[in-house]
RNA sequence: GUGAUUGUAGCUCAGCUGGUUAGAGCAUCGGUUUGUGGUACCGAGGGUCGCGGGUUCGAAUCCCGUCUUUCACCCCA
């Protein structure tokens, strides 16, 4: 229906249930957010371009919606640089202006602008929506949330373990068992880089190293040569290859790939400093697991790496990810400031969950009680009894229309039934005369006829 | 950004190699039932077949473009 309005690719509108489904993962993630110590801030949706360009990487620059600038901006643009026709350049001419793409970046603009009225170390938590210019397939999205949770000023490695707790917390009150959080360091991949010689390649190599479970070994050999990284470094890497085994084995073959490399060995420490904690505190349903290939993530990590899988019989990408950056702040010149933090992924988390079918059921009840519409009269006595309910914690509604020439009572019946509304009450003049109520059980179809009191007290 | 894929009633989909007034189920509305919903029966409304252009006597059907959907790559929550 080309007529009819419609919304961005990659956007979404959200009917009452699924809001209400949203919010019961909010509501999650607030609270343990809270229960851990962590403070709520909110930033804007859109920040200057200088703040956002240049932080997430070419591609990442790519992926940023930009905002044009108002007024006749085009006759500011020199006659050459128009005909040069070159979007980079002109981009930021016309553009100073661009959505967030994530939380984190605006978070380090944050602590360095109001860095003399925060109280380190600082822990907030921040959940809102982020835009991505990206194209949408399965759990991606252009418009999504992030919720995430930081902590600056601090290099204690118990950040870390405090994270792998809460994440484990949230997903274990969403009765989402068997995530698989994912840890590695950066400090390993660079010390890897290191000790086969292409430390000034360290990003290709990464990427190269993290697609191994899902293009396999020799497709990653490929890569790495196409990068330009020497056969016998790869030949160095084989080790690595066939990694396997618990936390504490693949941290025994690391030790032996990384023995020379200082910052490799910085990190093996890091990792088995984490891992003791974790083992001493015990995890609920998630479960830890130490994965080399693990590169994911921004350019900015220095430290630790987490992501977040869904459990396996899931199709999905990561639901989470997060690490130690300890030089955020310093691209907007404020040094030594540490900070890790982790996110959550809304959306993916809720196809997660609606795909397992792990919905309270009363998640999307809003209504306890609905009195049907006899007439004006009758009307006016309900609503007497309904401010009584919602006085008592009960949420209850009139049917707006009354009942006329005796129709339309199937029509409100048929309301209260589409809703799920549980109770129904029936107040006509025999009842209105007797002081009573008849309460419907819509279930069962059971009719009770009750006083105002043993009407509260059969609804709480 | 690269390569595919999808688009017909509010929703899910039929519609054979282009051929008279484009169908079904569900949903909606009305009735059977003027103090009782969820099941039943009867009936009604609702579509310029995503949009634009082209080929043809004739296009939902073929071609081109565009938007949209889904998927893979890139990258990522």
């Amino acid at each position: 229906m080309a007529q009819k309005p419609s919304i961005p690719k990659g956007t979404r509108d959200f009917n009452p249930e699924q809001v209400a489904k949203r919010n019961y993962i909010f509501n999650v993630i607030q609270t343990n957010f809270q229960r851990f110590g962590f403070q709520p801030i909110e930033t804007p949706s859109f920040e200057n371009s200088d703040t956002l360009m240049g932080k997430y990487g070419e591609e990442g620059d790519r992926l940023i919606f930009k905002i044009l600038n108002s007024g006749d901006y085009l006759s500011k643009v020199e006659d050459t640089l128009y005909t040069s026709k070159d979007a980079t350049k002109m981009t930021s001419r016309i553009s100073e202006k661009a959505l967030r793409y994530d939380l984190t970046v605006p978070f380090a603009r944050y602590v360095v602008q109001h860095q003399n009225e925060i109280e380190f170390p600082f822990k907030r938590y921040q959940i809102q929506p982020v835009w991505r210019a990206d194209r949408p397939q399965k759990g991606r999205f252009r418009e999504f949330y992030q919720c995430d949770a930081d902590v600056v000023g601090s290099t204690s490695l118990f950040q870390e373990i405090e994270f792998i707790q809460l994440y484990d917390a949230v997903f274990s009150a969403l009765k989402l068992d068997g995530v698989t959080i994912k840890i590695n360091n950066r400090k390993i991949l660079s010390g890897i880089a290191e000790v086969i010689g292409a430390s000034d390649k360290l990003i290709d190599f990464t990427v190269a190293l993290d697609k191994l479970d899902k293009i396999g070994e020799e497709k990653v050999k490929e890569e790495m040569r196409s990068k330009g990284i020497a056969q016998s470094g790869i030949d160095t890497l084989q080790p690595l290859f066939s990694l396997t085994g618990d936390f504490e084995s693949q941290i025994e073959s690391l030790k032996g790939i990384l023995n020379t490399s200082e910052e490799g060995k910085k990190g093996i420490e890091e990792l088995e400093f984490i891992n003791e904690g974790i083992k001493a505190l015990q995890l609920e349903t998630a479960i830890l697991q130490l994965d080399v290939t693990l590169a994911r993530g921004l350019n900015y990590y220095t430290g630790a790496i987490f992501e977040v899988s869904a459990p396996k019989n899931v199709k999905m990408g990561s639901i989470g990810g997060g690490g130690r950056y300890d030089d955020l702040t310093g691209i907007f010149g404020m040094k030594d400031v540490s900070g890790v933090g982790i996110s959550f992924g809304l959306d993916r988390i809720y196809l997660v969950l609606e795909e397992l079918h792990l919905f309270p059921e009363t998640v999307s009840k809003t209504i306890d009680v609905l009195f049907i519409n006899f007439g004006d009269a009758e009307a006016l006595f309900c609503l007497k009894a309904i401010k009584e309910l919602r006085n008592h914690g009960l949420n209850a509604e009139l049917y707006p229309d009354k009942i006329t020439n005796g129709k339309h009572m199937k029509k409100q019946m048929n309301h209260a039934n589409k809703r799920g509304i549980p109770f129904v009450v029936l107040v006509g003049t025999d009842e209105m005369n007797a002081n009573t109520y008849t309460l419907k059980n819509m279930v069962t179809g059971e009719q009770l006829k009750l006083s105002l009191t043993g009407l509260i007290a059969s609804l709480k």
